[in-house]
DNA sequence: TTGCTTGCAAATGATTTGCACTGCT
DNA sequence: AGCAGTGCAAATCATTTGCAAGCAA
């Protein structure tokens, strides 16, 4: 059982570096061993990180590096850019890699969490937003929703 | 009529000061010259607007008293900070001063521009996020739908 | 008067870039 | 060989901060 386990592990890993290196490759990037420790970084965080988390992850990395393949996954369309109200930017895998979701910002520590809405509000709030993109003449691409508040330990 | 419009908007406006001086007053904050300045631009404005813009409507102010007036007047609960992609926050007047709305936001210009979903969409939209949030421990205090796309102009 | 505000200049800190070197392909 | 990728150090740029002078309560 343990044995199935790891392998089915390795193997969801396995899914997601073969992923990672063909979108890459689409843009005419290699897949180096560098990116490969970003993607691991990510994967094993499980939400969005910054770049201090990432470096904390693989300390041999050099921080421009980092910086530039960050870049050049977000190009990819790898990795997805958030925003984020303190110093620095959140990264984590963009949406064909990982499913549609939104974020749980907390206010007081910073930390993003993903959840998901179910379908059917999902798929509400996106006709909803439709309409009004719609009218202000907007061509809508993607949504974002997210919610601030206090996560479970700064509450 | 003209007289009558003119007499509106100055109401409008006045009311507007008003609200802002209780604001700051409350949190034992003056409201100086500068501060209005910033009010003004802002509500010239009416859509978010970065330190630049508001610099380039006020030449007369230094950068780092915006700065510093921009954190007193988010402190007070006048304005509200919006983390963007690019370089520069934008800012705009926080919820009790205007009405729960959301964004639309340019992924080329970088333009954002406020929308407001029905009653109907937007209780709805809040209450599956209550949901998901007790789910997740959580303690929602406020949400943000954005929509990301092209705008009129970068179509 | 008292101390909040301001402007200027200097400091800070994240991110970017130049450049020589390394390592795929 | 040829060129993408890397590391290091220097450069950039938004934002913050120290401090002396100005101004509102």
């Amino acid at each position: 059982m343990t044995g199935d386990r790891v392998r089915d592990r390795a193997d969801v890993v396995g899914d997601l570096h073969e992923e990672v290196g063909v979108s890459l490759a689409r843009c005419d990037y290699r897949y180096t061993a560098g990116r490969r420790r970003i993607v691991d970084a990510l994967a094993d965080a499980g939400k969005p990180i910054t770049l201090p988390d990432i470096l904390a992850a693989a300390p041999e990395l050099a921080p421009s590096s980092v910086y530039r393949n960050l870049d050049v996954l977000e190009r990819s369309g790898v990795v997805q850019r958030i925003a984020a109200a303190g110093a620095h930017s959140f990264f984590e895998f963009a949406e064909p890699l990982i499913s549609h979701h939104h974020h749980l910002i907390c206010i007081d520590c910073g930390i993003i969490e993903d959840f998901r809405l179910d379908d059917d509000m999902e798929r509400r709030v996106d006709s909803g937003l439709l309409e009004a993109a719609g009218k202000a003449g907007f061509t809508p691409l993607r949504h974002s929703v997210d919610l601030h508040g206090y996560c479970a330990a700064c509450a």
